[in-house]
RNA sequence: GCCCAGAUGUUGGAAUUGGUAGACAAGCUGGCCUUAGAAGCCAGUGCCUUCGUGGCGUGAGGGUUCAAAUCCCUCUCUGGGCACCA
């Protein structure tokens, strides 16, 4: 009989599993848990091709947390589910002529069988597929409920328009002006869209993040993109008006050496201020401004260009006349939609000046002394004010508070904070996602629809390929939009928009532990005893678009009385991505690695082994195939030992060793580093087999419980085989640490002499540093180096090194 | 341009956070066992070398230190994010 065959292991250990019921909760399990544990990780897409082998790598690592917590004795909850809806689908069922209702069930039963093959411990009775009428009616309830709190409202603004996927797409979807599905140049566009007002909370957001455990590069990923700066907001009288430029500068401090205005050319101001002369001249550049689509304009390297528009302000410090200029470069969305130019000391406004030549001056120095000569950069850093009049000699920091407060003194100037994040709009213009629950009617305007009313359900549309005129395909059925108006019984209109993806990834871990019960969406019980999320793994890519919308989303319920705590996710890690020789996977490269036959031929367990030796979890690694060898050894190796193993006590030396593993082991895996982990438990094996030696049971339990999160399967085999026969993962079993044994006693440290390591010597913890000296003295290679040289210091740390410098 | 990671043998990676660089694997070479080997076992494997108890070596160059892959400065390259945000 073969020691270990993983494919009957794994069918035998997955069916019981099931049968006992070991990874699934009832509603009475969840309502009951001692120590409950939601270890949470992302939802996939369900896409027609499966699984690829880096949603393997994300979920086995994710996978190996849960059965971690479990093993330290926790009630874990790991449920899975599928984010269906979106354009990714909709635009796949266009392309094979299917309607995605028709698609996405088969697409689900494959992830399932994937899912299930890795042998994750997902609990099958919680799961939740955001295109189920059961789920997205609560969707359209978080809808509603945001409604309430005054955090939704309808506008007309410009807005990203995909002309290939015909929809509005967010900014966080806009890539370097192109659409992240499908490549094509965003336009601009002015239509009527529904907001959720996510910059409400921008404050509120930057602050939360001193307080959750994340990544440290996620959470500066959402520092950057919320945007904060500080600066005041000044007002530039107009010269011959009663009227003034407010301007949103971080640079107070420089004000002395603004030269000119620039305002943006949608600005309201431009009409009102050009004179007759510049007329034509400006109305032309407003004109060629607006038809840029947005990747034109936001393309960083182009020329500058702009015109004066026959007006000028005065500078309220020094009283100088600035011309004012029109310029795209200048945002209408950002600040006030209108600068003061310091040409010396902002990078924009000198290649700016350069090309039109206004004047550049210093105002600020480096080291105070006032060189006068010609500026050929603008001098970003750091400094003190010069050619500012009184000002001279001040800090920027300095400066920066005494230009403000002077003029503030004549109401020309706030203190003002800004940040760059902007509401989040959830308009699709699409037919694949839940329809927003508005109802228009001529009489009361737009109206909520009750919550009784819900789901308004999607109807399902032979024809549903969109189309240029703005409209969701929705529009077109004409039965379906029109309805009574739930305020006055009149009739009314449907909106025909759908929501977001996000808006249905936002909220879909809270649902995960309420799956018991459709009257609510959240189960308040449940909630209570689960949330928030104890530990979420999932991609960095989503670290601006659904783990910012998830954080807002439970903000507002927390403050609409919904929740009783203000963040999701407590924990957050994001895995590292695979690699394949080094170049990125994608289906682009034609790299893409379906593990399926791969788990066929070498079984689940050595897959997931591999995967998560490949390097550390957090960094992601090289997926080289050859290198599964090694794991798969192991696990045969272990095999062998355990079929092998006496019932003796184990060996003193080797027991040590188990406890100096169970210690590098249990701080590692804390930290994600699965690797490490792996090579610890491989290098003890080596320990206990070392020359051939027969290996005791006591000497193996240890390392099956180390590597039952990552080789569960076999684990729990090797377990029943050694005499237990109740799961391994049933009763807290993660071995503890005897500090006393894992103790070394006796270590070998480096003798250096000069810095250069000549030899080494076996020292104790209470060897002193004269007993290390003259031991080095009596090794034969150290002694050579000693020889007819004085020794004019030692430097010994216990434990390290002994270094002994001569001269 | 800015921000964040990173660069270590033939390859994936390790290094107690300043203390014996290359753990653990892969690959390769040789051997044992075997009808067989994706099994098991043993040995070797950074480079140079006049083979010495020698020299060199962690992207490049400089610095700090008794001691640097690790800290500091300058630069190069790679991956990712943001991008005219005043």
């Amino acid at each position: 009989m073969d020691t270990y065959s993983p494919i009957e292991i794994e069918a035998k250990w997955q069916s019981r599993w099931d049968e006992l019921g070991t990874n699934l909760f009832s509603r009475d399990d969840l309502a009951s848990a001692e120590k409950p544990y939601f270890n949470l990780m992302m939802f996939p897409y369900p896409s027609a091709e499966g699984l690829h082998v880096g949603n393997i790598y994300a979920y086995t690592g994710a996978d190996v947390w849960g059965r971690y917590q479990r093993l330290r004795g926790h009630d874990v909850f790991q449920p899975m589910g599928f984010d269906a809806f979106g354009i990714h689908s909709e635009n796949y069922a266009l392309k094979v002529g299917v309607n995605p209702n028709d698609l996405i069930p088969s697409n689900i039963s494959n992830f399932t069988r994937q899912l299930r093959r890795i042998g994750a411990m997902f609990d099958w009775n919680h799961t939740v597929d955001t295109t189920d009428p059961n789920y997205y009616r609560w969707t359209q309830w978080v809808f509603l409920k945001l409604f309430e709190a005054g955090l939704v409202e309808k506008r007309e603004a410009p807005v990203n328009w995909c002309p290939s996927c015909k929809t509005v797409v967010a900014n966080e979807q806009v890539i370097q002006g192109l659409c992240e599905r499908c490549d094509s140049a965003v336009e601009q566009r002015q239509i009527e869209q529904w907001f959720l007002k996510i910059t409400e909370y921008a404050q509120r957001l930057l602050d939360g993040i001193e307080h959750i455990d994340w990544s440290s590069r996620t959470l500066s990923a959402q520092n950057n993109w919320i945007g904060r700066s500080e600066g005041a907001d000044i007002d530039f009288p107009i010269v011959g008006r009663d009227e003034s430029i407010r301007v949103f500068t971080t640079r107070p401090d420089t004000i002395c050496g603004a030269t000119y205005m620039v305002l943006a050319p949608e600005h309201p101001l431009i009409d009102v201020l050009t004179n007759d002369e510049q007329r034509e001249t400006v109305d032309a550049y407003v004109e060629q401004a607006k038809r840029l689509d947005l990747k034109a304009r936001q393309y960083v390297d182009r020329p500058k260009t702009g015109t004066w528009i026959g007006a000028y302000c005065e500078n309220p410090i020094t009283g100088a006349q600035m011309p004012v200029w029109v310029s795209d470069y200048v945002l209408i969305e950002y600040g006030t939609g209108a600068i003061m130019a310091v040409p010396g000391h902002d990078e924009r406004d000198f290649e700016f000046a350069s090309t039109f030549d206004l004047p550049i001056k210093r105002v600020i120095s480096r080291n105070g002394s006032n060189n006068a000569g010609l500026m050929t950069e603008a001098y970003v850093g750091d400094g003190v004010m010069v050619n500012s009049g009184e000002f001279d000699g001040l800090t920027v920091a300095e400066g920066k508070r005494a230009i403000v407060q002077k003029l503030e003194t004549n109401g020309l100037a706030t203190g003002q904070v800004r940040y760059r994040l902007h509401d989040w709009c959830i308009s699709r213009q699409r037919y694949w996602g839940p329809p927003i629950p508005i109802i228009y009617c001529d009489d009361c305007g737009p109206v909520p629809v009750p919550e009784s009313d819900l789901p308004v359900m999607l109807p399902h549309l032979e024809e549903f390929k969109p189309d240029d005129s703005g409209k969701s395909p929705l529009a077109r059925d004409t039965d379906w939009c029109t309805t009574d108006c739930p305020t006055c019984g009149g009739v009314g209109t449907r909106e025909t928009d759908v929501s977001d993806t996000f808006l249905d990834s936002a909220w879909y871990f809270m649902r995960y532990p309420c799956t018991d019960t459709d009257e609510v969406a959240l189960d308040q019980e449940m909630v209570k005893k689960w949330l928030p999320v104890n530990s979420y793994i999932g991609g960095h890519e989503h670290a601006v678009l659904h783990l910012l919308y998830a954080r807002f989303v439970t903000m507002a319920f927390h403050d609409h009385g919904i929740l009783e705590f203000g963040e999701p996710f407590e924990k957050f890690r994001a895995h590292g991505i695979l690699t394949k020789d080094g170049r990125k996977i994608s289906k682009s490269r034609g790299n893409v690695i379906i593990p399926d036959d791969l788990i066929a031929e070498w079984g689940a367990d050595t897959v997931r082994l591999y995967l998560m030796f490949l390097g550390p979890f957090e960094q992601g690694g090289d997926y080289q195939e050859s290198g599964i060898r090694g794991p798969a050894s192991f696990l045969d190796r272990l095999a062998l030992s355990v079929a092998e193993a006496s019932d003796d006590k184990g060996d003193e030396q080797v027991l040590q060793a188990m406890h100096r593993t169970i210690d590098k082991v249990s701080s590692d895996i804390e930290q994600l580093k699965y690797n490490t982990v792996i090579s610890a438990l491989m290098e003890y094996l080596n320990v206990v087999r070392e020359g051939g030696r027969t290996c005791t049971k006591q000497e193996l339990e240890p390392i099956i419980v180390m590597l039952a999160p990552f080789a569960p399967h076999l684990a729990e085999e090797l377990w029943e085989r050694l005499g237990h026969n109740s799961s391994i993962f049933e009763s807290g079993l993660w071995p503890e640490a005897d500090p006393e044994l894992a103790k070394v006693e006796t270590f070998e440290i480096g003798v250096q002499v000069n810095g250069k390591l000549r030899g080494s010597i076996f020292v104790t913890e209470s060897t002193t540093e004269n007993e290390a000296l003259s031991l080095a003295q009596s090794n034969e290679r150290v002694a050579t180096h000693l020889d007819s040289v004085d020794v004019r210091k030692v430097i010994y740390v216990p434990g390290r090194i002994l270094n002994i410098v001569v001269g």
